[in-house]
DNA sequence: TCCCTGCGGGAAAGGGCTTTCTCTGCGGTA
DNA sequence: TACCGCAGAGAAAGCCCTTTCCCGCAGGGA
């Protein structure tokens, strides 16, 4: 690789000039100086190397990142809005995949700290894990006392900015909208109980039945992974156990999706015999057939703010974002079936394109 | 920040031996300082500073990719198998979407050649476009002529290690079917034309067409972005100048999914009215309803492959890898309707969650 | 007793860049 | 004419590590 004093040599000028000139310095340079330099990164091809510059220079530019899984569309939409601050703003973003796992989590942090990153910014959902969340903190501490900044999406048990989508408030949303609806007996497809994410959810979903005077018991709830097959299976087992369930709350859309697989292999009707609530609106909850009704987070968004307090003035107080939540009424949630009666197949209401 | 030094001197060491202990060289240190040494690293948490390490360290390790858009699905599977390789071998990826930018590209290349990766993969699409090819060729030269490896996904203008999607077979594997089922009005949703994907699955699917003494005229292919929106608008726009047609192929899923929207909205029934055919087999094909009848690419295979390419010792001739495509057979590609006669939607063919 | 060997540790030389500090030479003022 | 100041260029000091090279010392063989 060519380096910056070939440059200079090509040039016939010093290092210190030839940086002065690739840099764009404040520190005036002679034209035909600048353009001789100018000639030889061409000739040369020559591209600096990024660490030396990161280790020469003082300020810290990059942003990590640690989400469950970028591919997750609910990561992506995230990731979205992170990536427009960040580019807005000539920051180059290290996304790292955890994959749920809190070791991995852990490791990453430490990687963008030894990858001098400015700001780090948690995506993913808090874990129900003492001795996890402890190590976690203080790595961050650790982090943060070197300058660090640190922000983190959904409830983490971290002192700190924040900007958390209202999970309970959505949770409620769902109940009440099947609760409206006719609904008593109510299944839930929910992910990994160790997920704060998970249990926000269903609290307010519990909220809105219980204020309705029914309830929701634990043999009517089905833990499993937050993605499309563990969406599928749980609800395989929640039937299985209990055939009379008009309704089924997923927690997130990827289970709605496989929720409806399931419901669709077994032959039940959605929304006539079972209705079925999603949670996140990622895109594709609008092109399933029937299109899922959900409750919306404003995902992009919650990236944009997340980097946002992240890269603006440090606050002396944490400051904490809270996102309201918005159910989308589509096809797939409609009211109870009449008991007793066989509920023939009716019209599916049209869609939009757009 | 807590430097090697700052370790060193809280243990009574020199940093040669701290950094010994920390790296587990093979050079041997007494266990006693071994143990100062690691109290001190505890004590000060202390991180090395990996851009020191990586200016200090002759040999690079990480690898660059860089796609169009990590959270498209399409690109998600390919990463997911480039992922598998690295992690097997400890290696770092760093990932750079484009966004189906050739300057980006073309930025992205300097980019990673800036952070001294060992390999480079182009995963996105090739282009046509002369100007962008042979400054990205010579980019890449430069890159190589420094020991820098690369492999590109797909068909590019560029002599090196390659894995090839059979792009083509693929098209002519979606013609066949729907020759075979009888269709002859036949309309294309194809993303960018420059793209060599594009053109290639195009290919393919003309062929098939005329072996079969049909053909496929411009006026019957719509050009869009290469997603959901992209699809759904081409559709609208195809059937618009041709109402007679019986089957649509949509170059890929995305856009597959954005023409059953269409056809939901205008009321027209897949496969009775109109069949559809999509492309790439991403995992959402069969969760649409109808499932989706599509071309399988093996994506992660792919990722897997170059990887590996990569990685594995250097072939004195370009290895170029071409995989496959494959057809399957899901709900929306049926019969060519009988012409004069109301079509009468018809059952549904079951469909398995798994 | 002396020398050689080998082990464990430290000194120091980079690695490629930025940036401060220093130096030279010029134009301008008194 | 003497001096000051400043513009423009270079020398050199880091930034934080790794790794080679070297040194001292203890043990073993002659």
């Amino acid at each position: 690789m060519a380096t910056l004093s070939d440059v200079a040599r090509r040039a016939g000028v010093s290092p210190a000039t030839a940086s002065r000139v690739i840099n764009g310095s404040s520190k005036p340079v002679t034209d035909e100086l600048r353009e001789r330099v100018l000639a030889a990164v061409a000739e040369l091809q020559y591209v600096p190397n990024a660490h030396a510059q990161l280790l020469a220079r003082s300020h810290r530019s990059a942003v990590g990142v640690i989400v469950h899984d970028v591919s997750d569309p609910y990561f992506a939409e995230i990731t979205r809005g992170l990536q427009r601050v960040a580019t807005d703003q000539g920051r180059l973003l290290m996304i790292c995949n955890s994959y749920r796992d809190p070791d991995r989590e852990l490791e990453y942090v430490e990687l963008l700290r030894g990858h001098q990153v400015a700001a780090l910014i948690l995506a993913g959902s808090g874990y129900h894990d003492e001795a996890f969340t402890r190590q976690l903190n203080e790595k961050l501490a650790a982090y943060e006392a070197t300058g660090g900044r640190v922000a983190v999406i959904g409830r983490h048990e971290h002192s700190g900015d924040a900007v958390m989508p209202d999970n309970r408030a959505g949770g409620y949303l769902a109940g009440r909208e099947l609760c409206g609806l006719g609904h008593r007996a109510i299944g839930v497809v929910a992910g990994p109980r160790i997920l704060t994410t998970t249990t926000d959810r269903l609290a307010g979903l519990r909220q809105a039945l219980t204020e309705q005077g029914r309830e929701l018991p634990e043999r009517r709830i089905r833990y499993a992974e937050f993605d499309r097959d563990g969406g599928a299976e749980a609800t395989a087992r929640l039937l299985d156990a209990d055939p009379e369930l008009t309704a089924i709350v997923a927690l997130n859309d990827s289970m709605a999706i496989g929720a409806l697989a399931t419901l669709r292999t077994r032959g039940l009707a959605v929304p006539q015999q079972v209705s079925v609530v999603g949670f996140d609106d990622m895109p594709i909850a609008r092109d399933v057939t029937p299109a899922l009704t959900t409750v919306r987070l404003p995902l992009v968004d919650m990236g944009v703010r997340a980097m946002s307090l992240v890269l603006g003035a440090g606050a002396p107080a944490p400051r904490v974002e809270v996102l309201g939540a918005e159910l989308v009424r589509r096809d797939t949630a409609g009211p109870v079936p009449r008991p007793g009666r066989a509920t023939a197949p009716r019209a599916r209401r049209g869609d939009t394109a757009s």
